[in-house]
DNA sequence: TGGAATTGGCTTTTT
DNA sequence: GCCAATTCCA
């Protein structure tokens, strides 16, 4: 054991070691960038573990899954000599899915109902569409943006509607509090939760529950919160509930890396750690194992501008290295062109790969044009960003049958896919379901089954309603473990096919169901805990006697609490995709290639959730797809150029990093001028060049241009202030922009990019054909995590949506998206 | 009812 | 300039 020790803490650093070695009563460690803190957090959570504390009673808590799956691996690495290997015990989560395991557990404390969905971002701005309309908020007053960014504030600040309603003075505020009420109305109606919910129910609930605070407590003994800088009110609460007691906490941060004040971080968590954890041990990492000396010394040039700062020293070993090279481009096209070269010339100078390349943008709508000259130029590239797989409509749609299946309340999901793909449910068969089920308090799938009796809805299309209705019942019946003798799934739909149904539904009260339909009355709200709730139900004071029994009752009913899978995800969605007709040709077949592969690819990775995750149901699945987040997907040793925004890029390095776009009004952002609050803003965007700066190792290249592209207006662009920050000893510039002619004249940019580029468009190989940047080409032999080894029969298409067919030696040929499918390649 | 064509809004940043 | 939503047309 003291040689496990001795390992743990082998080559630590004075200050490292005393962070390390600091287990019991707060700890702040205030590590600056690139001092080595996941170094720190992972040996203290591996010397916690050799010292004999439990591992079950040790939480980290993340704001990525990538940076949670590294920590894990890495304390997991360092104990694996010890025996039942403990790590493998240790909590290392996002706090969003520790929320997500505390309110699955505590549900009912928290005033959630079980089996209760996540909304994503998409279709929590579709939701405030209706709220807004529902409410009678003109969108010409009231910028849906802008309110939903209100209620988010106000629900971190653990505002509930109540409270906004009471504080509301002028109409604005009014508005918004209306809005508030209806949208929390909705999301309950929905059984959903948003992610802003997930931390403050949770935080509520550590708050008023003197029971479950208790509980968890104990549970999470030992807790250590990374990147605490970032933290906002509700995580800070949830944070303090958990430790008032035994105060067990480490928070490790850098104040000068905060850059989520937008979304109600609060950078003074941070800074007055020391005065809400008095006593707390404060250790600061300083030297810096990352970057050169130049670098690391315009970077804190750069930071010392920002005035209420705690003032920190870093200072490296390492080598002074290269100045930073300014470019001073044309245009955006020149700019991109430019990057284009320098990262092939650092390529074939130095011998760097190009995933140890990255290029770093303050907005998403920068990266089109880098990405256009990459691939015209043959370089491989990823690109981290969100609505890349998960945001395409067909995903979405197939998700949204089994977000219905496992929530069958979720009208959101439910109204995206009543008529998709188009089987004749129109608009006003839509409306007329919508009054009916709204009438009767049904659900969706309840109004579809009862479409006969809606007036005005022709037999036919109310059958085609039940035909859908009579599928999820079928589908929930898979998930269940249920059997419905008699009947196959995707049989020719009858009436029979409905009676035979609720004959074999165990939970399904056929006496009932008669009764319903004949008299037409309203009996389920009886068995819901939530039509009760609605405001001027004669019920709401029955509501606390439901709590307990019949709501219960209402969820097994529901089936919402008791999803055990009988069948694999990968196995359901296919069937669900096949059953529904995602499978039938569309005219245009152009699109119908993509929308098919992407299907599959979508089913390949539901593949990979059932091999990972034995047993994993329905609702663990869709919770593992709402959290995921962009830089999840990001991949080391691709053998690609990463391209990302800046915030994307906290917690990274990269040997060679580019930031284009260098000019006020992009970073620092024009809002940093005219916002309400400027000053704050300007420093939040000195903070987010100073996380762009110091993520690079060796090489720094910044770019800015003289006019670009707005929106599709020509702007005349002004180099960003911070330029003029930093000291000129570290700089190199490369001023590009010649005598160009007057900027603004229209068709200028293009005709002069063009004329001017030193040309360095690769001739089209063979066919005529791009080169497929991505460096798979045909022929080539590769691995699957799941099919094994395969042969690529064809690359489809280039880009970030790269798609190949590959001839699996297990089973056959599959379609797949590269960026997805994590292919391994086996020749050289 | 469904597909094509036109309009209009948009741009920070994201779990 | 791009995308989504709305409107228009068959």
């Amino acid at each position: 054991m003291v040689a496990k020790f001795e390992q743990i803490l082998e080559g630590l650093t004075e200050p490292q070691l005393e962070a390390v070695t600091h287990i019991d009563g707060p700890l702040l460690v205030l590590a600056g960038a690139g001092s080595g803190k996941t170094r720190v957090i992972t040996r203290r959570i591996a010397y916690m573990v050799a010292q004999g504390l439990p591992p079950w009673n040790i939480v980290a808590v993340t704001f990525t899954n990538k940076a949670a799956g590294e920590m894990k691996t890495r304390t997991m690495a360092l104990l694996a000599d010890m025996p039942g290997r403990p790590g493998a015990r240790v909590m290392v989560s996002t706090f969003h899915s520790l929320c997500v395991r505390i309110l699955r557990q505590y549900g009912e404390a928290a005033g959630l109902p079980p089996g209760f969905g996540i909304l994503d971002s998409a279709d929590q701005t579709k939701l405030f569409k209706q709220v807004l309309a529902k409410v009678g908020l003109s969108v010409e007053n009231f910028n849906p943006n802008a309110v939903q960014g209100q209620i988010s504030r106000a629900k971190n600040n653990l505002q509930d509607p109540a409270q906004v309603t009471a504080k509301a003075v002028s109409f604005f505020d009014k508005g918004i509090a209306r809005a508030y009420v209806c949208y929390e109305e909705m999301l309950k109606a929905a059984s959903m939760v948003d992610f802003d919910d997930l931390l403050v129910k949770t935080a509520v609930l550590l708050r008023d529950n003197a029971e479950a605070r208790g509980q968890l407590q104990e549970k999470y003994g030992y807790i250590l919160i990374d990147e605490y800088q970032d933290t906002n009110k509700a995580q800070f609460v949830i944070a303090h509930m958990l430790a008032m007691n035994h105060k067990n906490i480490c928070a490790t941060g850098d104040p000068d890396q905060s850059i989520y004040g937008w979304r109600g971080a609060d950078i003074q968590n941070i800074l007055e750690f020391e005065e809400f954890f008095p006593g707390a041990k404060v250790v600061r990492l300083e030297q810096n194992y990352r970057s050169t000396k130049v670098i690391l010394k315009a970077a804190s040039a750069l930071i010392e501008n920002n005035r209420g700062r705690k003032k920190k020293d870093l200072w490296t070993e390492n080598e002074s290295g290269e100045k930073i090279t300014v470019v001073h481009a044309r245009d955006q096209h020149h700019e991109a062109q430019e990057v284009v070269q320098m990262l092939q010339a650092a390529q074939r100078e130095t011998g760097l790969t190009w995933d140890k390349m990255a290029v770093f943008y303050r907005t998403n709508a920068l990266s089109r044009v880098v990405e256009d000259a990459l691939m015209r130029a043959g370089v491989p590239y990823q690109i981290v960003r969100g609505t890349e797989f998960y945001g395409r409509k067909e995903v979405k749609d197939v998700l949204a049958y089994l977000k219905v299946i496992a929530n069958p309340r979720d009208a959101v999901s439910f109204e995206r896919i009543i008529n998709v793909p188009p089987r004749g449910i129109g608009e006003s068969t839509i409306t007329k379901l919508s009054a009916f089920a709204s009438d009767h308090g049904l659900t969706w799938l309840e109004a579809c089954t009862r479409a006969r009796e809606v007036p005005d809805i022709s037999v036919k299309v109310a059958d085609t309603c039940r035909k859908l209705a009579w599928l999820f019942d079928s589908w929930r019946k898979d998930t269940l473990g249920t059997e419905t003798p008699g009947t196959v799934a995707g049989q020719e739909f009858d009436d029979a096919g409905i009676d035979s149904r609720q004959a074999a539904d165990p939970l399904f009260d056929p006496a009932l169901a008669q009764f319903a339909q004949d008299q037409l009355v309203d009996d389920d709200s009886e068995t819901d805990d939530f039509k009760a709730s609605e405001p001027g139900s004669v019920r709401a004071s029955t509501q606390e006697n439901s709590d307990d029994g019949v709501a219960q009752q209402a969820s097994a009913a529901d089936g919402t609490n008791v999803l055990v899978p009988s069948m694999k995800i990968r196995d359901l969605m296919e069937k669900v995709v096949n059953e529904a007709g995602f499978r039938q040709k569309r005219k245009n077949n152009s699109d119908d290639e993509e929308i098919t592969a992407n299907v599959d690819e979508l089913i390949n990775v539901a593949a990979e959730f059932d091999l990972r995750n034995t047993g994993g149901s329905l609702q663990e699945y869709l919770e593992q797809v709402a959290l995921v987040s962009d830089v999840d997907r990001l991949k080391e040793g691709s053998g690609a150029v990463t391209l990302m925004t800046l915030h994307a890029a906290k917690g990274l390095e990269f040997p060679m990093v580019v930031m284009v776009g260098l000019e006020d009004g992009l970073l620092p952002h024009q809002r940093a001028f005219s916002g309400p609050d400027s000053r704050r803003d300007m420093e939040e965007e000195r903070r987010l060049a100073f996380v762009g700066i110091t993520r690079a190792m060796r090489k720094l290249i910044l770019t800015c241009v003289e006019s670009r592209m707005v929106r599709g207006q020509i702007e005349r662009q002004k180099p960003s202030l911070f330029l003029g920050e930093l000291p000129p000893e570290c700089l190199e510039t490369r001023d590009l922009t010649f005598h160009a002619p007057p900027a603004g004249s229209p068709g200028f940019s293009d005709t002069a990019a063009s004329f001017n580029a030193p040309v360095s468009r690769p001739a089209p190989s063979g066919n005529g054909r791009r080169l497929h940047a991505s460096g798979y080409r045909r022929g080539l032999l590769v691995r699957h995590a799941k099919f094994g080894l395969g042969r690529i029969e064809e690359v489809m298409s280039a880009g970030p949506n790269q798609r190949v067919r590959v001839n699996f030696q297990s089973c056959g040929l599959k379609t797949m998206v590269t960026a997805m499918a994590n292919l391994e390649p086996l020749d050289r």
